[in-house]
DNA sequence: TAAACAGATGCAACTTTGTTGCAAAATAAT
DNA sequence: ATTATTTTGCAACAAAGTTGCATCTGTTTA
């Protein structure tokens, strides 16, 4: 676990701090998406709420997280896979939602399927998010 | 158009008053969604700040308009077809944002599609959002 | 390993966004 | 026209997010 984290950091050229390890820690514990506020209570108060703020914008920019839209429009974020780096993001994978248990996770193994958009449009990327029961919940 | 919400309103057993039908005017002109901030400049600051926040509140619950999510996790809004009503909506239809000139829309013919989730999960919403380019800025 | 540098943190102050209670005003009903 | 019901605006507040700056921590170099 130290060490995936340390890896990490290094491989984007970030310096390894406290909040930085503590906060990746929480992503790599976690299955599923975390909001800010969790992320400031799990880490129990130890760091600036401006702290997390800007390790998370760092972590946004450096391609280690991506952001997940949510129906009730609050801010998730999620670990990105392997093949995300700075300013390229592949996260064409489905977001879902639980809503019994309120976890949102990545079900990166479900591709989001083709879109057929009208004439004139071109996509360039594709967010699904999917409510419903998850498998433990059911 | 005056009729028209007019026409509105009353379906939905709400009293007809000037924030009420400024507001909805602004949806009927306006092909695309409209975020909180929108609204409140378009309307010229002519209703207080809570107003609007009580009204579109009072819209979203009549099924009037839905909420969008959005990968910056602004929210926006937009009309809803007449199918819609108090606590079912039906809005699975595809949203788009034109990266270029921001809009944010409805595609109503462009219908979700059927997604394969894992063993054990059930879904009961989805929705998707695409990022592009509109037909005007192709 | 110590000094120097660059970058990250915490604090304070502030802006923006959204909420609540209540009195005054507008709408609807009689 | 009068009454009853909603809706509105105001004020005060709470939550969420941002910015500048001094201090501290991590990294680099000699």
């Amino acid at each position: 676990m130290q060490e995936a984290v340390q890896d990490i950091l290094k491989k984007n050229q970030l310096s390894i701090t406290g909040s930085r390890v503590k906060i990746l820690e929480l992503f790599l514990e976690q299955q599923g998406a975390l909001a800010h506020g969790d992320i400031e209570r799990r880490t129990g108060e130890k760091f600036d709420r401006v702290t997390v703020y800007r390790t998370l914008q760092v972590f946004l920019n450096k391609g280690i997280i991506h952001s997940i839209p949510t129906s009730d429009n609050s801010v998730l974020y999620a670990l990105c896979k392997d093949d995300c780096g700075e300013g390229h993001h592949h996260d064409n994978h489905v977001h879902f939602v639980c809503d019994a248990c309120g976890t949102t996770m990545c079900l990166d193994d479900v591709t989001v399927p083709a879109i057929r958009l009208p004439k004139g449009f071109k996509f360039n990327q594709i967010q699904v998010v999917v409510n419903g029961r998850c498998k433990d919940c059911n």
